[in-house]
DNA sequence: TGCCAAATGTTACCATTGTCAACATAATTT
DNA sequence: AAATTATGTTGACAATGGTAACATTTGGCA
């Protein structure tokens, strides 16, 4: 006797998490660029045009995945900083390592986050209120740090942008293949270590100079070198 | 009379560079994502299936486009160094800052370079050559500046790494519009004077503390904070 | 010169894709 | 139970990347 089937219901159940799922898998194995709806709502074990029920049109599956990976590494970053809570120089390290760590271990939502797959992110403002706290959580730290005197003095929001970009340079590159030969065997983390460490040490007051005017530092920050 | 038209001939005379140029002018106005070899053609005022004489798919049209980024970034970072020859230090942060004016006064190639429209950059060893020779320039500043005694001894690679990943993220960074609203009014160039300057303070040797043996430095960089 | 091959362009065609409209079924509210 | 809303389905459309077959130049080479 044939027995009752599952026989697929109707309705999915939970179909835009599926999507999202589906189209993290298809991202991760051929790229951001090449994701077609189509593709993953097949996957997902339903017609085309499903999908529309869920998200208006392709790009906004993609900002959904986008925000997704904002409030996790949102979340990633939190843990980290709490982790070294009273002590802002080790926290923004660890906040700075964490961030490499979340990158090259989300290739995926990496990609959609920063990758240029939404054409014009400025238009979600959901996206730009993600992308804004999980930098605040870093502006917050610098500042704790500068107030106890930790960081070098200064120019707060530099030191910020600074351990930013480092940390989100070192994602990219690692995660795009451009660092294979380089420093192929070192794990990322180790990676992100070490050129923390080096940031640091730029940016962490300096113990025996300690007395010298903020004002001579700041001048010396801008104008220094070139 | 009816003058003798201009009658296009049918041979187009320089189509490859042609279609690189119109191909340029779309990513900037659209996003890498959203250009289509067909418009391409269409504007270049060509058949659409006459770019496959020059380029074997939309991929290699875009590979092209990134070769000549490399090409014309190489050549502007070693301008930037070999205007500061012999002071090391100095021509590190002019690269770093070259680097950051180069990305964000061509956006477009560095959507093509590093924005994965390129779905594996690996397959195309013009292009992985051109990345590292890009690279290379860096490293030798690095090596010789290391060699002066005018960087913090360790970890050579570590460094050039290290200056990179904070060029490179804060172009990304700066191009993606993700700092509107922290640096807004602050021009590219500012920045990157800022962030280099920054990182250089961690990177130069430290005056005071030149005699400490390297091999605690090394120890410190890699265990340090964390 | 005249002829042939290579280079370069063109048109016709195909499968796939994003998106929409019209229709079908299930879940929820009344 | 009836009506409304949510969710899925099928069928269409235009645009795209890509291929094949055919057309026109161009450049050697006899």
């Amino acid at each position: 006797m044939p027995r009752e089937k599952p026989k697929a219901p109707y309705h999915h159940g939970d179909l835009k998490n599926t999507l999202i799922d589906v189209a993290l898998a298809h991202i991760s194995r051929d790229g951001a660029g090449s994701v077609s709806l189509r593709e993953v709502a097949r996957d997902a074990g339903v017609s085309h045009s499903a999908a529309y029920r869920h998200f208006a049109n392709k790009e906004n599956l993609l900002v959904a995945i986008a925000e997704q990976g904002f409030r996790q590494l949102g979340e990633t970053l939190g843990a980290a900083a709490q982790a070294h809570a009273g002590d802002p120089a080790r926290a923004l390290q660890a906040t700075g390592v964490a961030y490499v760590e979340f990158a090259t271990s989300h290739p995926e939502h990496l990609q959609v986050m920063f990758g240029g797959s939404i054409a014009c992110p400025s238009d979600y403002p959901s996206l730009v209120a993600a992308g804004d706290e999980t930098y605040a959580a870093l502006t917050r730290t610098v500042a704790e740090g500068s107030k106890l005197g930790q960081l070098r003095s200064g120019d707060d929001a530099m030191i910020a942008l600074t351990c930013w970009a480092t940390v989100h340079g070192l994602s990219q590159l690692i995660a795009g293949g451009q660092i294979g030969r380089e420093a192929g065997d070192a794990s990322p983390r180790s990676l992100a270590l070490a050129a923390t460490a080096l940031v640091m040490q730029g940016v962490n007051a300096p113990a025996a100079a300690a007395k010298r005017s903020a004002k001579v530092k700041r001048r010396r920050l801008k104008q220094d070198v070139l």
